[in-house]
DNA sequence: TTGCCAGTTCAAGTCGACTTCAAGTCAAGG
DNA sequence: CCTTGACTTGAAGTCGACTTGAACTGGCAA
């Protein structure tokens, strides 16, 4: 099998050089050797780099994500984990879509302040009793990846 | 109308009292005066406290929020704004409800391994191909509120 | 009058996931 | 042979939203 510099896995999954050394530092990834200096991977990083965005858009960790992989580089699903995972975005989701509903209400309601709007209040009392407590904003993520992993 | 002092604030909006005073900095709440060194807050304050919270969980950051009220204290809303969040919200509910989605079926497919399944192969080149970019985590938050903002 | 305790200030620390920097290495091309 | 440029390292910096720490203040009860 091929091997690729750190240069080439950058380019084709679309995560920066200094992201992977980090992966690798984090034990996420790992090189099959050097050629000098330079880490030498194989191309089977870039399927393993995929199950790592995979995990991070499910809301894991890095830490976390590391647990899911055997110390032989296997895949180590912990189902009661995910089932935990998959609630909590199904909560996170009903929030969400609440949230969503509130403020195009908002952007529509023509009531003469949103603070008279029985529903905006209605709304406003849910996030100050805490049931809406943060998600947590995207970061910014530019790099065209360019179909990595090829599945 | 009475006031109250930071600690009983915090005791009522479920928000700690470092918050508070970080929140003032920023501008986002004020205080009506002072007793001593005592900061001394309107009743008021909690139902700003609670807008801020839905801004929080809507997304938007503590410096977006901030804009949202006009010099006065009253709202300016900016319906644009509001229209783009949902919108960005929209695009978020979608991608989490696949990833649920694929928990779920990751959790109970049986497959060998997961890398041979092909509902979980579509998901992970989803994933590489950065269709599935970061959403980002909820923060712990424990204290019990205790319904603020007499909504 | 004293001493407590909840408040005050400003500076620095925390967390996660990276990025950036300075200084150094090395393989290949001209 | 020498330059170039992509790589290497470890340490430090970034961002947002707070928290923590040290040193201090001041109103109120005993």
């Amino acid at each position: 099998m091929q091997t690729l510099d750190i240069g080439e896995v950058a380019r084709r999954s679309g995560v920066s050089a200094s992201a992977l050394r980090y992966y690798e530092q984090k034990g996420l990834i790992a090189s099959v050797g050097r050629s000098g200096l330079r880490r030498l991977f194989d191309a089977g990083v870039l399927e393993r780099l995929a199950l790592v965005a995979l995990g991070q858009a499910a809301g894991f960790s890095l830490d976390e994500i590391a647990q899911m992989f055997a110390p032989d580089g296997r895949l180590r699903i912990d189902r009661r984990a995910l089932t935990a995972k998959a609630d909590e975005l199904d909560r996170t989701l009903r929030r969400l879509a609440a949230i969503r509903d509130g403020l195009r209400h908002a952007a529509e309601c023509r009531a003469a302040s949103h603070l008279e709007c029985p529903t905006f209040r209605r709304i406003l009392s849910a996030a100050a009793s805490g049931a809406m407590d943060t998600p947590r904003r995207r970061r910014p993520r530019s790099p065209g990846p360019a179909e990595a992993a090829g599945a």
